[in-house]
DNA sequence: TAAAATTTCGTAAACGTTTACGAAAACATT
DNA sequence: AATGTTTTCGTAAACGTTTACGAAATTTTA
């Protein structure tokens, strides 16, 4: 592998004057850039980026720490980040955290000493501990697709007027018993999408006059087998319903064959509406009514951020609000 | 940030002895160890990645081309892989080629001058160029789901036993007029998914006396859409198909919903299946039989053999073939 | 043509580690 | 107590860059 001292031998020039031409510095003229540049080809020469993450304290790479890299809404998400991190020339680590806490936080401890140069985090619920991860180490970080209300710059939707625009679809569509499936609950606080999303359940519900019944609130695990077995549980309580919100697409999915395991029919018996938009939702049957987030800006937006934070540029704000929005298919009928 | 000259400087020690302490070394008392890492612990001390790199002459990152992480197929893969990594305490680079080519080969560029230990690669189709990139630097890499007959280790399945395998199922159940969805076949050579599947379809359908019909043979592009158009186009052609073998879920997915829209029905009426076995064709309905890709496994394995590679320990074999293996549920019927 | 101004370049220090080599310290042996 | 062994440690060079500073070369100006 030569080094940047190969090429200044060979074209009889110092070390400091090829790397001002590798950096596009001024100072070289034209004929001597042109002649390192020559001889750098010749050897196959290209710098050595630790050598120079050492000396610039930056190493160009960012970390990445999402909970399930398989889960089509974080993939999407993460291709916004790569994509964008790609054109400014920053690379992305990618950490799966296979939705285990402690893989979190061992990755943390990873990205601290491998010198990211800041970390774009998605993580169910932002705690103390990640809070005081980050800061102590004083690394940059910007949440993907959650809010937090700690000093953190985050990008994220509206879920709980995500969760109310929705039930108000369902509302204006006459449905009056609408049950609701959302994720894992247990310990979590209310920077959680879930029960956000089902805070603007509750709202739509009581501003309508409409009581909210337990029995039509099922929890599922954000994969279609649980939603199937919420959808099962909400449609074989007392009280029928005739309309199933369920806070994830794919739980959405789950839903929608537990309709017709039930010997029902959506969206004649029971309408479905899910959340996210993502590709599988346009070809279900029937095609999903769903409230759409813009995934991939929410990663693009995110790495936007983080990359300015990290060249030390002034940020106009550090919590973004995207937009959100109902996309109308088939799976729900006026009642 | 503090170096490790700090630690060294608190500790009364010197920047050898701390560098021993912090790799696990011998000859370094308990005592002066302990205090060395409390001093260190203190100061929140942590060695500088780039430093060590380029001492070492290894970065423990490895790079990671896949052409598009939003596929379910890819990002289990991927899983797998990153998963290994972790273990071993290696990172990886992930770089979304978007399935374009020009990505594709900016990556490599990118990845050489970052030094990252070896590469991970898959690809449509690993060309000359592909070959030549990576040689030159002589940087590692082994391909992950993909054959090639150049001088690289990968480690695939053999696909055209799995069409084969596939297309006797369905023989075996009666059916004599058997479509066939495959991927983008332009362009491209014999060591291809498609192409090599469609060699398992036409053996199978040959050693069981059928004739293979042009017209039962339609394009997809590993989208749901794209195996519903060519479904559609299959269904509508003289010969009325009594199946379809497509040649991943999605595009079974596809042709699913192809089925119903055309008036008919799966399986009573046409028999599918599909390829892959992602998570999403145990829910479809009804549940897709398919041949199932341990892409987890390819991963895994790949990325064990990269580190061996890269740790210069002999690896026994380059060529890898993983067993597949047909999974039946309730897409398919006797006729 | 000489001085001034400008352009081009080289020297050397710095970045934070690892490690070969040898010195010092501690312990064991007579 | 003197010597030999072993353990523990420090010195200094190396890894491949970037960059401040000043020197040399070139061009401009008078």
């Amino acid at each position: 592998m030569p080094t940047i001292e190969d090429v200044a031998r060979l074209a009889n020039v110092s070390i400091a004057t090829v790397s001002r031409v590798f950096n596009n510095k001024p100072d070289v003229s034209p004929k001597t850039r042109e002649r390192v540049l020559e001889i750098a080809k010749e050897l196959g020469y290209e710098p050595s980026m630790p050598a120079r993450s050492l000396i610039k304290g930056k190493t160009g790479i960012i970390g990445l720490i999402v909970p399930d890299i398989s889960n089509p809404y974080y993939s999407e998400i993460v291709r916004g980040i790569e994509d964008t991190c790609r054109i400014r020339g920053y690379n992305v680590i990618l950490c799966n955290a296979d939705n285990k806490r402690e893989k979190e936080l061992e990755y943390i401890d990873i990205l601290k000493n491998r010198w990211v140069d800041g970390v774009i985090f998605h993580c169910d619920y932002f705690s103390e501990e990640h809070y005081e991860a980050f800061t102590r180490k004083k690394i940059p970080v910007v949440l993907a697709g959650r809010a937090t209300s700690y000093d953190v710059p985050y990008v994220t939707i509206d879920n709980v007027k995500a969760a109310y625009d929705a039930i108000n679809y369902l509302i204006s569509l006459g449905h009056k018993r609408i049950g609701l499936i959302h994720g894992p609950l247990e310990g979590m606080k209310e920077t959680v999408d879930s029960v956000e999303r089902l805070i603007g359940y509750k709202k739509a519900l009581g501003e309508a006059g409409l009581e909210v019944c337990d029995e039509l609130i099922a929890e599922g695990d954000f994969k279609a087998k649980g939603g199937y077995k919420a959808a099962v549980k909400i449609l074989k309580a007392g009280v029928k319903p005739t309309a199933i919100f369920a806070v994830s697409d794919i739980m959405a999915f789950g839903a929608l064959n537990a309709v017709f395991d039930c010997g029902l029919k959506c969206p004649e018996d029971v309408s479905v509406v899910g959340f996210d938009n993502i590709d599988l939702s346009e070809i279900t049957r029937p095609p999903l009514t769903t409230v759409a987030q813009p995934m991939y800006e929410i990663g693009s937006v995110a790495a936007d951020i983080l990359m300015n934070l990290i060249n030390g540029e002034s940020i106009e704000r550090k919590r973004i609000i995207l937009d959100h929005k109902l996309v109308i298919r088939n799976s729900c009928k006026r009642v």
